[in-house]
DNA sequence: GCTTAATCGAGACGGTACGTCCCGTCTTGAC
DNA sequence: GTCAAGACGGGACGTACCGTCTCGATTAAGC
């Protein structure tokens, strides 16, 4: 039967320092391990997912042992959390098409591609079906802001483009382009097609465009109509 | 929220039954535990999170046998979905503004008072957090078709009073309400406020007046722009 | 794996009327029922031995509810305990040789037969096998009474023939030619050859003849070397 | 029971260790959980008795994890014998008084003590008591041939002295010793008393002095009587 | 290069929850 | 009214992993 194991809400170590490890051991050995046993990680999300993986399998894989992971990460959702974040730094394209349209539908497909993915795909999950431990939710909002981070030129561009609207508050356009299409992945458990992509980048940049994004409070459009 | 009515879902369960319904034993006591334990699903998720739900709590909690909860659900997964799906029919309220963006604004805020309500947020976390089973992956999908079945009136409502283009995707519309509260809850990791509800329904409204959602797909606007 | 239900102590049902149909139901339901019951325990303690026994399954091999063995019989022990007193009733074979030795040899010789056939085998390992309930114990002395008295004439016979001393304790011959052949079977496991029989009851007649199970209990042969 | 030595079996514990010895952790440890789940074994004996033996009870009682118990003996059968054949050693007393019916004697009085004594009774019980797996089946022979081996020297001393016939088979004599006393406990569920014990002395002692358990085949005297 | 303490792999351990199995009771509908 | 069919509460089972711990064997820091 599946996944009958859950989200503990962590150990009981300090917290988290497997980040510096500079002035315990600066040997060559730390490095060598920490790589092992994330890229074990990655490599297990994929045979097992998210709910199949086990930190005794992530050590057999690693060729460690599995106090060494508990020393380190402290726990199953630590290292989870170790690995995405080492797994997405490189995997974002920021795209240039020239046009604010083009470009919103380009990212849409990047994002739709990580989803597919068979490894980004079970990492996605592994992330935002883990319950909601205070510290998994500080990693998702960290794991957003870096990705915000790198989109955010985009719209920037078709701001000093006179594209869109002069006010429109960057952040929410950004959001409106992944929240179909997570929401398609995560809670409608459809598949994510090219056309859910492309469809969410059209409707983030009419939205957009009728200036629902508007950072300044006064006059939202759609107040108009409300109640 | 002046005056317009609210379409409560009601206690009418007939939707998915776990196990055949055909030849099942029609005295009260299958009805009687159905409720009992789901009750009691609801209870614990509320007293321990979903990370703490025990199916023998449940079972204890419910004065029920564990065996009971297997023999009838399955599993954990199946139980939590099951009552979720109970809860969410009793809870959902669809507006009658008279506008369409009166309706989505009221609609986005139904959604965003589940996400936040301490027993709902419980239970939305729990069914889109249990992984990725075809059979878990099933029941999201039912519990989303069963909740768009309420909420397409409203549109089809807003379509005969022709506020919006005539073939419009009906469905489309509604997932574009609930994507950036869903998105928000689940990804972002961030309080689903009053504001992102009514951007979220204002962004919906204006994406479906510009077009986004016709299902003829013959020159979709936002094509128009891109690459 | 195996075994892992034990003996529970029995019911709290009225004791053990099992056996006498007659005053309750003259139909012949009852009584058919009973034999079926009873063979179907038997044919069940063939097929999945004594651990393997299950309530259901002699129900469901009778072609009877579950409830009927419980309301009738009130557990599996008292079953099981009618079931073997029933089998055993017609399983006896008594020599008469002629001869002492001859017909001891001939009554271990049965006794053999007994715990080395599949069914009967299976059967005494059910009632010797079972735990220690005073209702366990109370047929197992019924149980060898019931044959001690079918062999009784064959030691007096030897006594009128005075082939052995006048005051031998019967039932300590008796007792003197099953001992090894059960102890075998129960506390050695080895196989109980032929041979094995053949020397249980060379030794019983040896030991009778040396006067050792004379009752008076003055100079008890052996203990003229005791302490 | 006056003048005469009694060898114990003492805590030597070499035979039969349930799991692989040689690469074994030599630390204290391992040593320390075995006794301690023993003991507890025999507690739990004690105060619940063999029916209700549970594994988890034992587990607790001996400060030690269920897993632990299943990792080491592999289920409760093995359990109880190695429990057993551990205590077993230890309360062995193996007499020489200088004659073979007084060792007789006091070897089947000590059996007696065995089987009357309220832990070894439940004890012996327990193992002859367990079905019969092939692998239970092993171990009551280990149990057997541990404590044959124990009473042979005083078969062997017999034999020396010339009390009993040269060929004797040794094995032969010590069952009969045994065979009625765990009759009577076992079979016929009677108290085993200190006269059936001495009984089974005399008996046994009377049939090897006529030569009944004579190894060479050749005119084994019961057979002069045969068919 | 040699020592010495930190760190490692291996894996047994105490513990918790799992999902299964079967007991003996209870409910229901058919005969 | 009694039966078969079988769901039920209860409770032990044996398994699976968790996160901790102990053990020698390795390794790298500091001499």
């Amino acid at each position: 039967m599946s996944e009958h194991r859950l989200v503990t809400g962590g150990s009981k170590r300090s917290p988290a320092q497997p980040i510096d490890t500079a002035h315990i051991r600066p040997g060559g050995r730390t490095a060598r391990i920490r790589r092992a046993v994330l890229q074990a990680t990655v490599d297990e999300l994929i045979d097992s997912g998210y709910a199949g993986l086990r930190v005794e399998a992530v050590a057999a894989r690693g060729g460690v042992g599995k106090a060494t992971i508990y020393r380190r990460w402290g726990g199953r959702d630590r290292l989870l959390v170790d690995a995405v974040e080492d797994f997405a730094i490189e995997h974002a394209e920021v795209p240039d098409t020239g046009s604010f349209d083009g470009d919103l539908q380009l990212w849409a497909r990047s994002i739709r591609r990580m989803l597919t993915g068979p490894v980004s795909g079970q990492l996605v999950r592994a992330v935002f079906g883990a319950g909601s431990t205070p510290e998994i939710d500080e990693l998702r909002r960290r794991f957003w802001s870096s990705r915000a981070r790198l989109v955010r030129p985009l719209v920037e561009r078709a701001l000093s483009r006179r594209e869109i609207p002069t006010d429109t508050d960057v952040d929410e356009v950004i959001r409106q382009v992944g929240a179909p299409l997570y929401y398609r992945f995560l809670v409608l458990a459809e598949p994510v097609s090219e056309q859910a992509a492309d469809l969410a980048a059209a409707a983030a940049a009419a939205a957009t465009r009728a200036g629902v994004f508007r950072s300044t409070p006064t006059a939202a459009p759609s107040s108009r109509h409300s109640l």
